[in-house]
DNA sequence: GTTAGTGCAAACCTTTTGCAGCTCT
DNA sequence: AGAGCTGCAAAAGGTTTGCACTAAC
């Protein structure tokens, strides 16, 4: 689903194509990452200070339910916000470090054939699907290993409850 | 995961099992349902109704943590709270109905192979995945062919935005 | 000109935090 | 006794709503 298509179905809907959902429909689209309302907000204020935190919200509201965009949770890593993303590319699942934060992207043959599977067992007609996986990435098992051996070797008793953080 | 597997576990590593907490293990694991924090509050009064919002939210956030339960968001249906439930049952799938709200489990290889494929693709190590998909079950996929018709009969001119509700 | 959309302020809902007192072991 | 846990009050974080004004078509 590509920009313009975006704005063509926007209109037959009689929705307005304003200044302020251009720059964030645009902020979306460009942006490779994965940003929550508070991120599109500050970006969108670069390009027009006057903006306000509620077209924000009430703009990303509407491009959801016009299944334009997707929201994400990317397992709660950093609170409860949601980020966003485009449905342009193909369905692939979010692979979320848990320790350094970094998200990973995957397409596979598995997730279509859960989609299809999901949709013939229960009869289901799928509009948005969704598959978060949280753990470790390779780089940050490594660094794991070495705290926790660390740890071991400068605290054998375990850290008493009040004392522990996070 | 049993009950009495997380008792244990929760005594070797310091951690008490009060009343309170036996009450709230109780409530997850034998509800069928996926319930978020208010609700399991809402029940847990009925056994103790001294019991605070507070050590319900607390609990929860021990238990994730420690991984006994999962948290769910089942494609923010209701609302942005999240519902838990216990880590005793093999991996699977939410598919969640976005018209009546009925939550189904789907089970099946898919789910092993994607994870498989994910840990092996990034050098991943997978603590916790989650599959969730939205859409319309099949009864309500009827239900909603038979309003569509009933609603173009009644009203041909599409409905002005400002009369829109939802 | 009409209706949709915006900005502002205030409300809302869910979840977290600080702290004094209580309770398991 | 002592650390862990609870309850209470208050705050925080994210998101929504009501309303008068503005701007897109």
């Amino acid at each position: 689903m590509a920009g313009q298509d975006i704005q063509g179905s926007l209109k037959k809907q009689g929705i307005r194509l304003t200044r302020q959902r251009q720059i964030l429909l645009e902020l979306i689209e460009q942006s490779g990452q994965h940003l929550d309302a508070e991120q599109l907000y500050e970006r969108a204020k670069l390009r027009d200070p006057k903006i306000n935190r509620v077209t924000v919200y009430r703009t990303l509201k509407m491009l959801k339910q016009g299944q334009m965009v997707d929201e994400l949770d990317l397992m709660h890593y950093e609170g409860d916000q949601h980020y966003y993303e485009t449905r342009m590319k193909q369905e692939h699942a979010h692979v979320v470090c848990l320790r350094c934060g970094k998200v990973e992207e995957f397409y596979g043959e598995p997730l279509h054939r859960l989609r299809r599977q999901i949709e013939v067992h229960f009869g289901f007609q799928i509009l948005v699907a969704r598959t978060e996986v949280g753990g470790y990435c390779s780089h940050c098992q490594a660094l794991r290993a070495r705290e926790m051996a660390d740890a071991a070797a400068a605290a054998p008793p375990p850290i008493p409850m009040k004392d522990r953080r996070q």
